[in-house]
DNA sequence: TTATAAATCCACCAAAACGATAGGGTTTGC
DNA sequence: GCAAACCCTATCGTTTTGGTGGATTTATAA
């Protein structure tokens, strides 16, 4: 299941991206516009900005904006921040990779063989969509 | 996340499915042959007798068996009955469909948008493989 | 026929982890 | 001095991961 911190931090950036000029745009208001809980946002804008996506103004007038143009940030890197590992199990993720306690040999597990599947078919779907790609015509 | 029971669960059943007749086997031999706790196991192998995958066989020289041949049990219908949705959030699920809470239109919302693709890949994944394709050679 | 051992079945229960906030104070910039 | 981000902590409910204790069924041996 996806968690609501990546659900909304994922309608915040698009809700971000698609602002036609490049001002900050306040915490609350894209709470209010999304319907989130402002102060679970500002939890989320804050990890966000901290791993780059965002930057942020103090003070009067201030507020989040996307550092880079949404055509260049791909989801993979967003749901990595936002979600952690895109495998469904750690003993096939690529980049939160641990071994599993309880196989004594990984590449003879079935669970293993599955969800490598499964981790390839998903990291292609989130490598193809950058956040430019989400936004939609209204 | 996949769930343990989950991971148990089909641990379980391709080792069920490796047998080379059709005689019950104990909890106590996959739980030991799979490093499983014996009482969480029980309590997943029962799940799926009444759901319909494994048969059992009470009292001395009982135990469980695959009702179905292996190569006729698509990995999703698995799934769906261990882990329950595939989908990663309800507003896409096939099975487990819910309105979105804080979304007006979910036609127009991005997150919508991107999880039917991750639904979609996910899906065909498992709908290929059936338990007996994740037999592996040892 | 009876006893016993082997096994599933069943119904709670509990610790721990996790998720989703709420609250309140601090800092910074205008 | 005000408005906004920043940051830390506490809380509360749910889910996960099992554990306990027994009841029931069956095969087999005495």
């Amino acid at each position: 299941m996806l968690s609501k911190k990546t659900k909304y931090g994922l309608k915040a950036l698009t809700y971000l991206a698609s602002q036609k000029d490049k001002k900050p745009v306040q915490i609350i208001e894209i709470a209010e516009h999304e319907n989130i809980s402002q102060k679970f946002l500002e939890s989320i804008l804050l990890s966000l900005r901290k791993t780059g996506f965002l930057g942020s103004k103090k003070g009067k007038g201030g507020g989040y904006y996307l550092i880079k143009d949404a055509s260049e940030i791909p989801i993979i890197t967003v749901m990595r921040v936002l979600e952690g590992p895109i495998a469904m199990i750690a003993c096939v993720s690529l980049n939160f990779y641990e071994k599993c306690g309880d196989c004594p040999d990984e590449a003879k597990c079935a669970v293993n063989k599955l969800m490598e599947q499964v981790r390839d078919s998903t990291l292609e779907v989130y490598k193809r969509n950058t956040l430019a790609d989400l936004i939609l015509k209204s």
